[in-house]
DNA sequence: ATTGCTAAAGGG
C-alpha cells in the first residue's frame, strides 16, 4: 500500500519576505510603535515627508481597523483550524496567538528536536506503507489526495488491523478541525485503539502541563473520528467550511493516481461522496481507547504510556472556551502564575503583553530584592 | 490584486 503525499510547489523567491502582501507586512509589524511603522512604510524616495497623523496610508488605516473589528479567524484568513492549533493553544493561548501574528524562526536547538521527532514519526509511518509524491497545484488537488488516502486506509485497517497517519476532519462545537491521527489499530480484544507517539529529547517523563496538552489533542481526534464514522461529517459540511469547489477539475497527476487506485472519479465531489460512504459503511467503531506513548529520542526507550480518560463534556467545554478567542469574543490569555515557567522558553517573552500587564506577576518571574531593613 | 490563502505535526 502506498500513501500519496502531495508535493510542495514553492518557488525559491516565495519563501522569504517577498511573499508578504501589504496587509500581511503590516501585521508583521504589529507591535512596533507608530513612528517606526510609518518610517518603514514610507518609500525610500519620499523620506522627507512622513505621513501626517490623520493622513496615514490607507493600508495603515485598514490595518488599524482590522485589529479592531476582525476576529482572529478573519485576520489570519483562516477557514478552519488544525487540531494542533488547539493543543498549542492549551499550552499557552497567547504564545499561540503571537506565533500566528508574528511567525518567526524557531531556535535552531528547538528546530533540531522537532526535526528528530518528525523523522522518528516518518520512520514509523514507513513501516506500514510507502510514500508516493504527487504534485498538486490547487487546494482541491490537495484534498483529493487526502481523500484517496482515506479510501485506501480504511480497508487496510479492517483487513490488517493497523494504519498510520490517518487524516480526520469535521466540526467540533461549531469549528471545523483538520488533523492527522498517528496510529489506529485493533487490540487483541478487538477494540479500536488510537496511539499518539510523543518523542522527547530528555529521558524523563513529561510534566503535567505537557500531558494535559497531549490528552486534549488525542481527545480531539476521537471527537472528530467518531463524528466521521457516525455520519455527522457530511460532504456538504466539508464543502461549506473549506470553500472547496467540488466540481473543479482535478489535476492530471491526481486523476492518474486515483485511476491507479481503482477509483473512477472525475471531480473532488465524486471522491468526497466515496469517502462519506466508505467512512460510514465500513463498520468502523468509534475509538475505544486513547493512548499516548512517550519515548526518548536518542535511545528509543519507552518513558511511559498513558491511557487517556475521554471526558467528552470537558473536552467540548474547552473547545468552546478556545473558540471564543478565535471568534473574537475575548482577548487571548497568557498562562496562570503557577505555569509562568513556560515563559522561560517562549520566543515572545520580551514582547508579551500578558507579562507586561501583570497577568503573570513579575515577582514570580524576576524576584525583586527584598527591601533593605 | 481595492486580492487570496492552509501540510499537520514536530517538543516544551
Amino acid at each position: 500500500m502506498a500513501e500519496a503525499r502531495e508535493e510542495e510547489t514553492v518557488s525559491a523567491e516565495a519563501s522569504g519576505f517577498s511573499d508578504l502582501s501589504d496587509s500581511e507586512f503590516l501585521e508583521f509589524l504589529d507591535l512596533e510603535d507608530d513612528e517606526k511603522l510609518c518610517a518603514s512604510l514610507s518609500k525610500p524616495g519620499s523620506s522627507s515627508e512622513l505621513p501626517e497623523k490623520d493622513d496615514k496610508p490607507l493600508s495603515l488605516q485598514n490595518w488599524k481597523r482590522e485589529l479592531d473589528v476582525l476576529s482572529p479567524m478573519e485576520r489570519f484568513h483562516l477557514k478552519y483550524l488544525y487540531v494542533t492549533d488547539l493543543s498549542t493553544q492549551s499550552w499557552c493561548e497567547l504564545q499561540m496567538a503571537y506565533e500566528k501574528e508574528l511567525p518567526g524562526d524557531l531556535k535552531p536547538e528547538k528546530a533540531a528536536v522537532l526535526n528528530t521527532g518528525a523523522s522518528i514519526h516518518l520512520a514509523r509511518e514507513l513501516e506500514l506503507h510507502d510514500l508516493v509524491t504527487i504534485s498538486v497545484t490547487t487546494k482541491e488537488d490537495a484534498w483529493a489526495i487526502k481523500f484517496l488516502n482515506i479510501l485506501s486506509m480504511i480497508p487496510t485497517l479492517q483487513s490488517e488491523g493497523r494504519i498510520r497517519e490517518f487524516p480526520v476532519f469535521g466540526e467540533v462545537e461549531g469549528m471545523f478541525l483538520v488533523g492527522v491521527i498517528d496510529e489506529l489499530h485493533y487490540t487483541a480484544k478487538g477494540e479500536l485503539e488510537l496511539t499518539e507517539l510523543k518523542t522527547r529529547r530528555r529521558a524523563m517523563l513529561p510534566l503535567a502541563a505537557q500531558k494535559k496538552k497531549d490528552c486534549f489533542q488525542v481527545s480531539l481526534y476521537k471527537c472528530i473520528f467518531d463524528a466521521m464514522v457516525q455520519g455527522k461529517v457530511t460532504p456538504a459540511s466539508l464543502i461549506q467550511h473549506t470553500k472547496l469547489c467540488p466540481d473543479k477539475p482535478l489535476g492530471p497527476s491526481v486523476l492518474r493516481h486515483a485511476q491507479q487506485e481503482g477509483f473512477s472519479v472525475k471531480s473532488l465531489g465524486d471522491l468526497l461522496e466515496l469517502v462519506f460512504l466508505s467512512v460510514t459503511l465500513s463498520d468502523l467503531p468509534v475509538i475505544d481507547i486513547l493512548k499516548i506513548e512517550y519515548i526518548h529520542q536518542e535511545t528509543a526507550t519507552v518513558l511511559g504510556t498513558d491511557t487517556v480518560a475521554f471526558e467528552e463534556k470537558e473536552v467540548r467545554g474547552k473547545v468552546q472556551h478556545y473558540m471564543a478567542y478565535w471568534m473574537g469574543h475575548r482577548e487571548p490569555q497568557g498562562v496562570d502564575v503557577e505555569e509562568a515557567w513556560k515563559c522561560r522558553t517562549c520566543n515572545y517573552k520580551n514582547i508579551c503583553e500578558w507579562r507586561r500587564s501583570g497577568g503573570v506577576l513579575s515577582s514570580a518571574l524576576e524576584p525583586q530584592h527584598k527591601k533593605a531593613k
